[in-house]
DNA sequence: AAATTAACGCAACTTAGTTGCAAAAATAAT
DNA sequence: ATTATTTTTGCAACTAAGTTGCGTTAATTT
């Protein structure tokens, strides 16, 4: 299902991914909104904004749904097998636009692979 | 909590994982020992087998919990900071035994990183 | 055999995510 | 501008994974 209205529920969630470069959790934008919409409009408006390409997903390091803006995607054509950052610290994760060789392993066949990485962020090594 | 008693349950577990190679997941086994013990008794032997450096977890690609044998680990000592692969098809997680290089980003401190590919196993290419 | 400790079962709970359906809002048709 | 159609939303109920508290059982010590 793609886009078919602009609502205010949608621009709303979409205002937060291009006000911020980070990646956030439907947890936490659920309670972000918590007051303005209803938690399965959250998930519905996601679900849409991933399909036209305009966001993607990936699973966080405890099996959370994590969604960040897409780069150079269109709809139904993701190209974000990009790595993730995740702070230990202080939580925030990042997209890294980062080419990282996949390897092929013997007789298998591979092709997409999720990394996510773990550590400190710039912010948190400082402190 | 580490391992007190070598209990019958504890070895029924401990067993399937050193008969087979692969890695399972928590739901796999809670279903595979549904008539032998209490999914809480999975979870905590599980839990302890890990703190003892028996096996290690690590998360799927749909966020569930996914189980392995360890190789060189000891108690609170987990050096199996392997990629894992998942098969599409079949749905068949393996252990890597790979050393894939963490590249270092610039300002952040990466010191570990959970890597999962994706693709075909080698009795799904063939089919 | 009695006391202590570790492991287990069970039920109840939490949290993330999903589904069905009716109401509301937006768009299109008349 | 009404009316009809379609899309979006809220709500409540549900599923599934994982956790917690507590009383009971079982293993180990004394
Ligand atoms: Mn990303
Ligand atoms: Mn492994
Ligand atoms: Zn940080
Ligand atoms: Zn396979």
């Amino acid at each position: 299902m793609s886009i078919k209205r602009k609502t205010k529920s949608l621009n709303a969630i979409l205002s937060v991914f291009e006000q911020r470069e980070e990646a956030l959790s439907v947890v936490d934008l659920v309670d972000e909104f918590k007051d303005d919409m209803n938690k399965t409009t959250v998930y519905r408006i996601l679900e849409r904004l991933e399909n036209e390409g305009v966001i993607h997903s990936f699973t966080g390091s405890k099996g959370l749904m994590w969604y960040a803006k897409c780069q150079t995607c269109t709809t139904h054509h993701h190209h974000d097998v990009h790595p993730h950052f995740e702070c230990k610290d202080c939580g925030k994760v990042e997209c890294l636009e980062l080419e990282i060789e996949i390897p092929q392993i013997n007789n298998r066949h591979i092709d997409s692979a999720s990394i996510m990485l773990q550590g400190q962020c710039a912010d948190c090594i400082k402190k």
